[in-house]
DNA sequence: AGGAAGATCTACT
DNA sequence: GTAGATCTTCCTA
């Protein structure tokens, strides 16, 4: 198993999100591990894109946005932790939204943390992964990028096929397909 | 103090 | 599949 560097979140977003679908979600809490394996990612920009966080320019709750690429990202939205990775090329804005992860190990722990026993209804959204895998604010700005982080992506081997859309949920979308999913995969979103 | 938000749950057609 | 109620965090004034 092999951790993602940090050259890896120094792209396009959109290139990021789609090359982080197959790839392995780790969390590390007490001892045990949560493993899932990402199934459905969106792209997000800076200014130009007006459903970012980054759109109303930089303040204290977006800032790791303009940081360093490899970074969580995390805000709350209608009572949900969303779990973002900070991914874009030198001296731009962007991050990657994880909307959906298909669970691997640690299973029945995620079950107590959200309170449901069917698997496909664990993760298949944004704030559904953060809730079973308990992730909130306060691992805001740990990198992914180290296997003694409590949050980080692994390479995987899997084999599919990659799906866009546009983005879910977004009031002011831009003219671009900018949300990937594995194609056929029974733990999306939608 | 007020309002908006990248969502979720439940209940329905 | 869609519609409506729900609610915390953080913005703007």
């Amino acid at each position: 198993m092999e951790i993602l560097e940090k050259s890896f979140y120094e792209r396009d977003p959109k290139i990021v999100a789609a090359n982080l679908l197959g790839k392995k979600l780790i969390r590390r809490l007490n001892g045990e591990s949560l493993e899932g394996v990402i199934v459905e990612t969106e792209a997000y920009y800076g200014l130009e894109d007006p459903a970012s966080r980054a759109y109303k320019g930089k303040s204290n709750y977006n800032s790791a946005m303009w940081e360093e690429p490899g970074r969580v990202f995390i805000y709350n939205v209608h009572n949900n932790w969303l779990l973002n990775v900070v991914a874009h090329e030198p001296g731009k804005i962007g991050a990657v939204l994880i909307r959906a992860i298909e669970p691997v190990l640690g299973i029945e722990a995620m079950k107590l943390n959200r309170m449901v026993s069917n698997i496909l209804n664990l993760a298949n959204g944004p704030g559904k992964l953060t809730k079973a895998l308990k992730i909130d604010k306060s691992y805001y700005g740990i990198m992914v990028t180290s296997k003694h982080s409590e949050i980080f992506i692994a390479d995987h081997q899997t084999k599919f096929e990659i799906g866009c859309s546009r983005r879910i949920g977004v009031s002011k979308d831009l003219d671009e397909n900018l949300r990937f999913f594995i194609k056929g995969s029974r733990f999306l979103s939608r």
